[in-house]
DNA sequence: AATTGTAAGCGCTTACAATT
DNA sequence: AATTGTAAGCGCTTACAATT
């Protein structure tokens, strides 16, 4: 299929660049002075007389000059590149890893999108969790590597511990979602674990549920945010004397099996809290299995999944945390920081959002606070 | 919430850069033995004394330096660096956008997969297709302002436009997706819409199907990729025998309307072939509606949609282009024409694969060709 | 011959000097 | 005073010269 190099018209080689030197010698000026008039910059260009500005923007344009932006970086010190470091979902077809692109790509837009106002571009790394040391080598080359700063999903211990020595040496570093928390009273944007926990607990309680169970992975040790999320809704089962229970499902490649659903089936519940989007949605499809019907003999509140609905299937009501929000969130503290010439701010919570869905009601008054960034 | 600059320790202004000429000093020794031990080459290395090796790396490992990737790149003018455009869905909520960035995060990952194993990193630069012009000014900068070249997700007739006159003056551009695929004879890859079309038919025909649908969007131009998906599945029609007639479904913000739905009650059809992958999950989503099960009553074959499927649907029968198989390819087009000093090759049709679902089955034979790729 | 340093250069920016 | 050029420098690489 690949034909490459036997026709000779693709024997062409790539043209040499062209550089600010031939656009100054064309225009018969210094390269100072073409750098000057083409910088775009008004205080500059005014002081030059109108016909030499003429003369050496007819001579780029002619050219067809572009600036290398890696050589315009060096002497100002201020590079236009920051590092984007974010996760990518080995090569495995499983359709929730399918789905969590969407997650990264939201964190991508939201950052790229405030970085395009200032100039800046996103040098994309991307980092395998499943290969702990494999690609990371690239990825912390490139972080150290003469960038603006940057902004890390972060993914796991080694990492965000490399991470913390390398903020501490004067890296512009913003770590986004660390699994940590405790270990990052700077440079990170969290999401409220805790609020996630007591909306949950909230709107179970403004369904009237009286015996919650809550959904999550069958693992040794929960991560900090889960954990959170645990703490937030215990407390407030407790203050609405609800009864607590826990109930495992088996973590994303695996699919719940039918010990796993004999639990649901038993009904002891009218109010679930599924802990994260993967678990949100096997939890509906599990209800659904054993004849349940969340959003009419059971409730069910979900997290990071109002995007999720199938066609047939009721949508879930989810406590949200925007994505591209946290992007622009943490890129504004790294805006902020190269402005200041500082590196270290104190972390940041970004609070959810209630999305109304079929499985459980949404009080009036809880809809108000959806805002929660600066 | 933001409190930078409060308390004075997150006052530090940033360290200085460490850089070679520092290490080479600390080691007593020129720039150019440091930068030679350093760049971890081993037929630069076995020319010192052992010593001297050691003494430059202690340095370094003590200092903590880093090589400044932009700085690096410039003498060699082989920069580090290559643009990937892809899409941004604007801030709309709409989920079908949502999702599709599923679609851009695996073309991503196959092109940075292979980038990684040659120290190539991506500067990622996205563009709003609903805004026409305004980013498109910050994509087009970088993709000619020196990096090694660029992959770039076509988006628009103006966009192609510019791309075809960049690539002729010799900047690395591989296209992936264009619209206009007939002008693009040379460095683009493309997904073989005419053997999807065909593909589709042959699944409907083998299904026993006599009276095929067509489902399409109401729009006056047909761009040219699912022109020829139409001209596929029609051929296969004719030697089929099949009747054949096209149901058109409103484009992606709006919803099929009862009025688009009458159409499919009328039950005048027997398969049903989905130009894309939201076609094709209305289509599914519109056939429940008005009482029909795909898969029993109607066989519905889609495009990218395999990973669709929500819980309590049926999976639909998908013609599948491997969106990180196109990104793995325009990547190695990239390196080999870098290798070559070439900056064109013959475009590359990218073969879809069969995925079976439940809305149509899969004969065995079909089975086989999945592969496509060199 | 083995080992290292000198120097030029990648493409750009900007302070400052020099010219009219 | 208005206009432009000179020169140094950003941080690195690599051909080649120079030293032992």
């Amino acid at each position: 299929m690949l034909d490459s190099g036997a026709a000779p018209k693709f024997n062409r080689p790539s043209m040499p660049r062209v550089t600010l030197a031939h656009v100054a010698e064309r225009a018969g000026v210094s390269t100072a002075t073409a750098s000057l008039i083409l910088s775009g910059r008004e205080e500059y260009i005014k002081q030059f007389r109108p016909d030499t500005v003429e003369k050496v923007r007819r001579s780029a344009k002619r050219l067809g000059y572009r600036a290398n932006l890696f050589a315009a970086g060096l002497p100002t010190k201020a590079p236009a590149f920051f590092v984007l470091v974010i996760r990518d979902f080995g090569g495995r077809q499983d359709i929730h890893d399918w789905h969590l692109w969407a997650f990264e790509g939201n964190l991508l837009a939201g950052a790229v999108r405030l970085a395009a106002s200032e100039g800046l571009y996103p040098i994309v790394a991307t980092i395998n969790p499943d290969a702990p040391d494999a690609g990371v080598a690239s990825a912390k080359r490139i972080v150290t590597g003469g960038v603006m700063g940057a902004i890390v999903r972060a993914q796991n211990p080694p990492l965000e511990k490399w991470l913390r020595e390398q903020l501490h040496l004067g890296y512009r570093i913003v770590v986004v979602f660390p699994d940590q928390i405790s270990n990052w009273p700077q440079n990170a944007i969290i999401a409220d674990n805790l609020l996630i926990g007591t909306s949950a607990g909230r709107l179970l309680a403004a369904s009237q549920c009286k015996r919650w169970g809550l959904v999550r992975y069958k693992q040794r040790t929960t991560r900090e945010p889960h954990q959170l999320r645990i703490r937030g809704i215990e407390d407030t089962a407790r203050q609405a004397g609800a009864s607590f229970e826990v109930i495992c499902l088996p973590p994303p490649p695996q699919k719940p099996t039918d010990r796993d659903l004999a639990r649901l089936a038993k009904r002891d519940f009218d109010g679930l809290f599924a802990l994260d989007s993967v678990l949100s949605v096997n939890t509906l499809q599990a209800c659904r299995r054993v004849g349940l019907k969340p959003g009419e003999d059971i409730s069910l509140v979900g997290v990071n999944c109002s995007q999720w609905h199938g066609p047939a299937m009721p949508s879930i009501t989810s406590i949200d945390v925007s994505w591209s929000e946290v992007g622009r969130t943490a890129m504004q503290q790294l805006i902020q920081l190269s402005h200041d010439h500082q590196y270290l701010f104190e972390s940041i919570l970004i609070k959810p959002q209630i999305a109304p869905g079929a499985t459980c009601p949404v009080p009036e008054e809880m809809l108000s606070d959806k805002t929660g960034s600066a």
